[in-house]
RNA sequence: GGCCCCGUCGUCUAGUCUGGCUUAGGACACUGGCCUUUCACGCCUGUAACACGGGUUCAAAUCCCGUCGGGGUCACCA
């Protein structure tokens, strides 16, 4: 209460006031890359401002299973470090934190609106409006309502009730004014009153509509700033007209901008995957997810598996470092050359001044070049154990890989380096684990680099023998006896070394070829040989 | 269409408030080159932008006006 009081007597930005702000998506199965990036800011904000950052569920419009619906949402918040300190799961001074089961409080507010005066009930019916609506557009006029069935007395609720009539509460708003927000991302804007519509905020059956439930829950739970999508500029004026009839001191707004399809300033949308899809490097990245999902035997639903929705990324092994980081420049810079922040430094640094006013695309690449970045930070000790989950799921390893697996995977992602960017890339050497008699060869390489060239055959006939009765098998003996075969013979050393990966790996790319051998072991590099020699 | 917002390299952006420090800087991507057993990494290098038009000023990406372009929103959705 000492708080409110205090808000009203001076302007938040010059109190010392707690900074609350929210994130507040309706549970729609899936957490959408803008969503996040928005829940990101306002997290950021709280933080940097030593303020609380709560979690709220805006389920007015009552689906069947809010649980579920909601699962998805919490993981991905979760999984990128965005956590609340109010709401689901942990609750707090304010609870309920779903608006489904705040629904007195709404009533009340309306109740409480209807009695000073700021609202109506109106027993309109739809198909009146919508013609009003259509007189208005054909008489090449803005729509307003003319109020028509507002009752004005308990006579007119009497009369309309008797037609059989049932009744909306509807805002009574300003007709002529204009209101000024000082908006902290976008600064001054205006709204002229007279645009604007008697809008509904509660149902004929005492439902509320969101802007009535969105206002009292601001308020109750005492939010300071409302950071949002910039979507929600144009509710604005009804929101701080609802505020204000309730005498609700006025939060601060910060309206960010959307995050864009990739290549346009359209806003990003789960709905239009198939239209991203016609962007090269859209489908490039969708393309490599997909590789890894088959590979793992994952069902591919397209629901679900979209790299606009968070979900994408956890499930094929991206970094959540990397997806927050890029997330942040995604509308945010603190100056012309920073570009990598831990958590720390973007606490420290955030602010909302600094946020831009004009939409960002997405951008793949960019995000792909932050995965790369932070993954070649992390020592392979510590990516092993990211990528061991994956092994197991493909089937590559037991469940969880035993302790020899282990060690090989750990050797793998080694030897692999950098070319691990997701952990799912694990799986692309998967050759490592199948049984000798069982591995399958890419057909052009087979070609390419044993078929065709006479020498191969011949050659690795040779290296073969040498492998036999080598002293040791690691790779550096392997590189030395490897080149001195090679000299031997008078080769190049290219004229064996891509038949002799094509033979034991079955590709024709991968790392280093001695530490390929290596991790195979004498016996399957010589077994692979032989039944490559015998397939050519 | 009304209202509102936005407009610097292909993309993310610095610079705009407080005009000169800017031959407009950085990053991603892309060119070319080096390295090299493939792939990848790394290193070097190059291309590339102030939407347009008028003002104001000694000086404008930066201030003013207009135009054009893009987007958001106009529900008994959230």
């Amino acid at each position: 209460m000492a708080v409110r009081r205090l808000a009203l007597a001076c302007p938040v930005e010059m109190t010392e006031m707690t900074v609350r702000t929210r994130f507040a998506p309706s549970p729609t199965g899936y957490l959408h890359i803008g969503g996040v990036r928005t829940a990101l800011f306002c997290w950021l904000f709280a933080r940097k401002h030593g303020g609380q950052f709560v979690l709220r569920i805006d389920d007015t419009d009552q689906q069947r299973n809010v649980d579920e619906a909601l699962r998805p949402i919490l993981d991905g918040l979760r999984w990128l470090g965005i956590d609340w300190d109010e709401g689901p799961d942990v609750d707090g001074p304010h609870a309920p934190y779903f608006q489904s089961q705040r629904g007195e409080r709404y009533a009340a507010a309306a109740e409480s609106l209807l009695a000073s005066g700021h609202a109506y009930r109106d027993y309109a019916t739809t198909e009146e409006i919508q013609a009003e609506r259509e007189a208005a557009q054909n008489a090449k006029q803005q729509f307003r309502y003319s109020r028509r069935w507002m009752a004005n007395s308990p006579e007119d609720d009497e009369r309309f009730r008797a037609e059989g009539r049932e009744a909306v509460v509807r805002l009574k708003m300003p007709t002529d004014g204009k209101l000024v927000i000082d908006d902290l991302v976008r600064g001054r804007v205006e709204f002229d009153w007279s645009s604007e519509q008697d809008h509904v905020i509660q149902r004929a059956d005492g439902s509320p509509l969101y802007h009535l439930a969105s206002v009292v829950d601001d308020h109750d739970m005492g939010i300071t700033h409302v950071v949002r999508a910039e979507e929600h500029l144009s509710n604005t004026p009804r929101q701080v007209f609802i505020a204000e009839a309730l005498g609700f001191p006025r939060p601060q707004y910060a309206h960010l901008p959307y995050v864009a399809e990739p290549g346009s300033k359209n806003k990003l949308s789960k709905r239009k995957l198939d239209k991203y899809l016609k962007n090269a490097d859209f489908a490039k990245l969708m393309a490599h997810g997909e590789a890894i999902a088959r590979r793992l035997g994952r069902a591919i639903e397209a629901d679900t598996f979209n790299p606009v929705i968070v979900d994408f990324y956890r499930d094929v092994g991206y970094l959540p470092e990397a997806i927050v980081n890029y997330l942040l420049l995604l509308g945010w810079s603190l100056d012309d050359k920073t570009e990598f922040f831990d958590r720390a430094a973007m606490v420290e640094n955030f602010s909302l001044a600094r946020v831009n006013k004009a939409p960002a695309s997405f951008d793949p690449q960019k995000l792909v070049a932050f995965q790369q970045h932070y993954m070649h930070q992390l020592a392979a000790e510590s990516i092993t154990p990211l990528v061991e989950p994956y092994a197991a799921e493909a089937g590559m390893t037991a469940a969880p890989p035993n302790a020899d697996e282990q060690k090989k995977l750990a050797r793998i992602v080694t030897a692999a380096g950098d070319r691990i960017t997701v952990a799912g890339d694990v799986l692309d050497y998967g050759y490592f684990f199948t049984a000798d008699d069982a591995l399958e060869y890419d057909e052009k390489a087979f070609e390419k680099r044993l078929r065709k060239p006479d020498d191969a055959a011949d050659l690795l006939r040779g290296f073969a023998d040498e492998l036999a009765a080598a002293p040791s098998f690691d790779a550096a003996s392997l590189d030395a006896l490897l080149h001195a075969y090679v000299e031997r013979r008078g080769i190049n050393i290219g004229q064996i070394i891509h038949a002799l990966r094509v033979a034991t790996t079955g590709q024709a790319v991968g790392f280093g070829m001695f530490d390929t051998l290596a991790i195979l072991g004498r016996e399957s590099t010589r077994a692979r040989i032989e039944r490559a020699l015998s397939l050519i």
